[in-house]
DNA sequence: CGCCTTTGACCGGCGC
DNA sequence: GCGCCGGTCAAAGGCG
């Protein structure tokens, strides 16, 4: 960048920190503050180019060079303060996001608190955990991105109260947040009800038996599986019929696969992994542990349970909904379920219309060779589905008696 | 031969 | 400590 007789290098105003260190007279003044703060410069150019009577008809050329070069300078300036803006927004921005996170984390840990101290006064399994990952968090001064609490929610009275009631503690294999997580995942069960008189709803999957064993209050074996597509894979179920109704066949999952599924049986993984993350969030249980009846449109379709050993959700497809809401439809996902399971990505990478549309899916390849089963199924997904979803109903109604034709020949 | 099911033994947690 | 119970292991046998 030169002007004619005077030499302006602008890509060099960096190696001049400072404003008196221009090496520009009072004719051509170019102001220059640095924002060390955000180690970038701060330009507020003031050229005022003073061209004098005296000049040559020579210097015509130089007018219009003067005038790119201010025009040059001036949108050079004006991406400055746009980046300055910028940053700034960017800087909000992220504020907005900490307190949101700090905002949501605190409404999970009220709700669990609140769960917890009409339950059971006593600290549960993971209570005492998540005390133990706080306190490690607190030494090591970070906390783990799969730690639902962290020390603002949670002060000295509560810790030192929960390590009280925990003498046993030093039992506690100590866990970092993502085995944590990982643990509480594995730990959640889905557990899926259907009217079957087969000995295993299809489910895509591949499952190799490795154990039946009689279990208490029900006359019905209880059969224990583990899957077969990956060497490694930790995900186990059960199958057992229901003693109450010999007709129903409760299969429950736990654990997530660790190897590519088919898509048939990725639905499945899918719909377990979103119900298993519903689950965890745990903020909509009851103090009893199990939704109430009266609370849900649908209860009769999925429970919550934290009375058990492990935490379970069930998903009843034996039963037909009633449209109770007042507008003739409801949609039980709106009220209950947690944002997490409404718009986050799954584990699986999948939106949520793909995960909820895998989840009806999956219901279809679990479909048994009841002939009236795809029916009462469609009715019952397109109830849950809603006005608000985008997903055809059509569609879904379609695929599931494809499927089903599918699995009866 | 490999994969699967069967089935009794074994293990760990929990309550008494 | 003991027994109960749920869950898992592993040997034995069946099947294609």
């Amino acid at each position: 960048m030169l002007f004619k007789g005077k030499r302006l290098i602008v890509d060099e105003v960096d190696f001049f920190p400072e404003k008196n260190m221009s090496p520009f007279n009072n004719d051509q003044t170019l102001n220059l503050q640095m924002d060390h703060h955000h180690h970038h410069v701060d330009t507020c150019l003031d050229l005022l180019t003073k061209i004098s009577p005296s000049n040559k008809p020579d210097d015509v050329e130089s007018d219009a060079t003067i005038k790119n070069n201010n025009k040059y300078v001036a949108l050079t300036a004006e991406l400055h303060q746009m980046n300055i803006e910028n940053q700034h927004l960017r800087d909000l921005v992220e504020k907005l996001r900490i307190n949101y996170k700090d905002l949501e984390k605190r409404v999970v840990w009220l709700k669990q608190k609140h769960y917890k101290h009409e339950k059971n006064d006593e600290p549960s399994e993971e209570r005492k955990n998540m005390v133990e990952l706080i306190e490690c968090d607190r030494k090591t001064g970070k906390i783990g991105n799969g730690v639902i609490l962290d020390r603002i929610d949670m002060d000295d009275n509560e810790i030192s109260q929960a390590k009280t009631t925990t003498p046993s503690s030093n039992k506690v294999p100590r866990l970092n947040s993502d085995q944590a997580s990982e643990s509480m995942m594995k730990k959640a069960r889905v557990s899926v009800r259907a009217k079957s008189e087969a000995s295993m709803i299809s489910d895509g999957c591949q499952w190799r038996k490795y154990g039946q064993k009689m279990a208490k209050g029900n006359p019905h074996p209880r059969a224990y599986y583990r899957c077969t597509m990956g060497t490694t894979c930790p995900v186990r179920k059960q199958v057992q019929r229901c003693a109450d109704d010999s007709s129903v066949l409760v299969t429950t999952y736990e654990g997530q696969h660790d190897h590519p599924l088919p898509p048939a049986a990725k639905t499945m993984a899918s719909t377990t992994t979103s119900a298993a993350s519903m689950l965890l969030s745990g903020p909509m249980i009851s103090a009893d542990g199990l939704i109430e009846s009266s609370s849900l449109p649908c209860s009769h379709n999925i429970t919550l349970s934290a009375s058990a050993p492990f935490p379970t959700i069930t998903l009843d497809l034996t039963k037909t909904p009633t449209n109770n809401s007042s507008h003739g439809q409801f949609n039980i996902f709106q009220p209950i379920l947690p944002h997490k399971f409404m718009s986050a990505p799954n584990i699986f990478g999948m939106d949520q219309k793909g995960s909820f549309a895998d989840t009806v899916s999956a219901a279809a390849t679990a479909l048994t060779s009841d002939p009236k089963f795809p029916t009462a199924l469609v009715a019952a997904i397109t109830s849950i589905i809603g006005s608000n979803s985008n997903i055809n109903k059509n569609d879904i109604a379609n695929d599931i008696k494809r499927d089903h034709q599918c699995n009866n020949s």
